[in-house]
This record gives C-alpha cells, sequence and structure tokens, in this order.
DNA sequence: TAGATTGTTAATCGATTAACAATC
DNA sequence: TAGATTGTTAATCGATTAACAATC
C-alpha cells in the first residue's frame, strides 16, 4: 500500500470508471483477466495495481467490484470533499464550475472569480462572480484547499501567488503559462494544447502513410472495431 | 527522425512552449543546459529528444532557437491546419470552441453541433450552432478532418459513430465515457477526472503528513519559489 | 478433484541519466 | 589554445510482461 507512482493512480481512476460503468454481467465481481480485457491492457498490471493498493482477490472469483470501488475511492479521497474556487470566469471557467462529473471524485467548486467588472455579479453555472478583492478572505473564512486557474497567460503568475497567500494546497492550472510555485504545494497543469499535438502528429503520420490521393469519397468503414483506452 | 514516442511528444510540446516564451536573454540560440534547467529537466533529455527529431545544435553555442521552433512545427504539424468541429454546445464545446490557442497549433474549429433545437441558431464563441443532422454533409464537403466530442457521457458513442461515419480521420473525446472505434483513427481522450484525482491524491498525502492541527492561521510563505514544469 | 485465477518472482522492455570523447 | 557544449554510447532505473507455484 505504499507510494503510488503517476502511472498507477491514473489508472486506478481508470479502473474506478470502467467497474463504475460495468454491465449487468458482473454484479458482485470480475477477474483480472476480464477487466484487463475491457480496458485492453495486461491483467499482470491490473494485479500488480490492485495489490498496492491492498485489493485482496480470490481464485477462481476475482476481485469484488464494490471492494475495488471502496478502496480506490479511499485511496484517491474521493469521499473527503475539497473545496476548490476557480479563477477565471471565462467560457472554460464557467465548463469547470459547473462541471457535475468532479462531484463523484469529492470535488466541490464553492466560488467563481473574475477581475473583469463587467462580469462580477453575472451568474455563471450556479455561482454568481465574486471580484478578486474577495478572493483572499472567501478562501480564509470558507476553508478552500484547492485553486482552479483559468485566466489568461498573462494574469496566471498573479493569480496564483493569490491563492498561495490565501492558503490554497493545491493549484489546477488550465492557463497556458507556467507560474513560479512553492515546491510543497500540490500542482497539477493540465496543457489542453500538448494533448493536441499528439493529436495532430498521429493524424500527420496517417496521412504521411498513404500517399495516395484517392478523390472518391467511398465510405469504407474497415473492419474490426475496438473499445478505446 | 524515426517514429516519436509519447514521452517525446508531449516534451517537444513543452520545448516549443519554452522556447517562444524566451525572454530577451537568449535573442537567438540556447543550450541544452539552459532549456534543461528552465524547465526542471535533464540536458541529456534534452539533447536527445532534439536529436530524434534532427536538430544540429554547435558546441559552445547550443540550438538556435528558430531551428527548434521551425523544426518542432514542422514535426507536429502545426503548418497544416486542421479543420475540425465541435459536437456539444455547452460550456465545454464552447470553451474549446472559443479557445484561440488552437490556433497556434494549426487547429482550426469551423463549426459547432448540437442535437438540442433549443440550442441549434445561438452563437456560440463566433460559431452559430447546427443540427446534428448537418453533420455528415458538412464534414464531407468541408473535409473536416477532426472530430471533438464534448456531449454527455450516454450520446458520446453515437457522436462517435456519426463522425466515423462523416469521415474524420481523428477524434479529441472530452466526454467521460468511452467509445468503441475503429482501431486505425487517431484518437485521444481527455480525461479531466483523472487528473483531478492525481491532484486529489496528492492533496491527501500532503494532509496525511503533518497531522498536526493548528488552528493558527499563521500565513509562512514558506522558502524557495521555483518554476513548475 | 480439476481447473481457473490469484499473488509474486523473474525476465524483458523502454526510458532516463551518467559519462565522456569529439568539436567548435 | 582552453573550455563549454554537443552527440552518443553505456549504465541505471523503473515499469511492463511473462511465468508459474499457491489456492480456492
Amino acid at each position: 500500500m505504499s507510494k503510488l507512482n503517476r502511472p498507477t493512480l491514473e489508472r486506478l481512476m481508470l479502473y474506478y470508471h470502467s467497474v463504475s460503468t460495468l454491465g449487468e454481467e458482473h454484479p458482485t465481481s470480475i477477474s483480472s483477466g476480464q477487466l484487463a480485457q475491457l480496458m485492453d491492457m495486461d491483467a499482470t498490471q491490473v494485479r500488480k495495481d490492485f495489490a498496492a493498493v491492498g485489493l485482496r482477490g480470490c481464485p477462481r472469483v476475482g476481485f469484488v467490484t464494490n471492494e475495488i470501488k471502496e478502496k480506490i475511492r479511499d485511496m484517491l479521497g474521493f469521499d473527503r470533499v475539497q473545496k476548490a474556487v476557480v479563477v477565471g470566469a471565462g467560457r472554460l471557467g464557467g465548463a469547470l464550475a459547473s462541471y457535475k462529473e468532479f462531484r463523484k471524485y469529492g470535488l466541490n467548486i464553492v466560488a467563481l472569480f473574475d477581475k473583469d467588472p463587467t462580469k462580477v455579479g453575472l451568474t455563471v453555472g450556479h455561482h454568481v462572480v465574486q471580484p478578486m478583492d474577495r478572493l483572499d478572505t472567501f478562501i480564509r473564512h470558507q476553508n478552500v484547499q484547492l485553486g482552479i486557474i483559468t485566466v489568461p497567460a498573462d494574469a496566471t503568475q498573479q493569480v496564483a501567488n493569490a491563492l498561495v497567500a490565501a492558503g490554497v494546497k493545491g493549484i489546477w492550472n488550465f492557463s497556458p503559462a507556467s507560474p513560479t510555485l512553492p515546491p510543497e504545494l500540490a500542482y497539477r497543469h493540465e496543457h489542453l494544447s500538448v494533448g493536441l499535438a499528439a493529436l495532430s502528429y498521429r493524424l500527420k503520420e496517417a496521412e504521411l502513410a498513404k500517399p495516395q490521393d484517392d478523390p472518391s469519397s467511398t465510405q469504407e468503414q474497415s473492419g474490426m472495431a475496438t473499445k478505446t483506452d
């Protein structure tokens, strides 16, 4: 049950997701092999990961689905609700602030801030946009743990400073800029454009692979579909 | 200049970003050591990555910044504009459709679709929301390469099917569900909640590490700040 | 019991880091 | 020239996969 590394952590999340959306054919348990097949990965990997978080299976039976969910929920702290504020009431900020999925994982977004006076007072999602000068007091009084940044690049450092000064323990950054932060802070940078780059590269590869420029728009739904992830 | 693996690809994107936002003190060139320090990574890694894409440096000088940018832009295909459509005109769909950053990387979002008749006709970002029954024709006529999915989980498979049938070559999925897809399709699933899980875990760790429950709200801006990423 | 499935050790694979001669 | 920095080979590290005895 030692410290989890990043790949393990990400896979745990995906197991949780897979097991949560399991059909009726797996009412109480699932084998590492079945789960692996479902997620297109190796069965040993599943067993390793489950062992790492202290999940025990039964020979000939597999792992109890409820135990899987419970254990991962516990390891990843989904039950301990984290309060968060979003800074930046643009489209992305609004999208995150009203994204219901996060609730399942213990993230409770309690407020939305913006420095633009024309946005302050507007209701975005279920939140009334608040001015930046309320940020510090709000975070302290409400004991907010996490700051989510969705402002443009040039305001990122300033917002990060304000969040850290107010005492957040973690920052989730959706801006393209990388602020300087104290090292002990939990930090995650969501680089949307990095994902795009990987896709672009694969699209380019695919295009170069077949340079026969066929102008017919014949639709050929070629073969086997596979479950993604 | 062989096939690039995922870590390399992601790092290339980050080099590009770093070099693009370089200050005046690096007018024409930068050494692997300087760049590595800037990004908090190993200098050998930088040289390996640059070698992998065919970038040559000069002893005592380093790498020419314009060459770095040009080469990465070329490798990742930023200059070949990809047309994309967004399906799902919710907040996230709107945010992506109007995210200007993507332009830099060759992504041109040309339309926004939604099945909700009350959304059709509205202007979101610069796009008038179109009904789903126009999707297929639009993609074929405009030769759209990429479909971006921002619909709820239960509509994901259906939307993916429609995109594939219309002939997109890649799918960028922001929905929590994982659709079944033809294996040759370029595919990327952006799991926002996976990132959240990793953050939650680190926050939980940090909290467990110091169980002294100090009620004083003393602000101690402890020590060295470090550049993130 | 027989056989499916676990838990775990060992083998492989790939990616990162160290070392250092080549070079400008 | 001297010395900083490259390019690349070798060593290390860590993660994935294979193998298989233990077990229900």
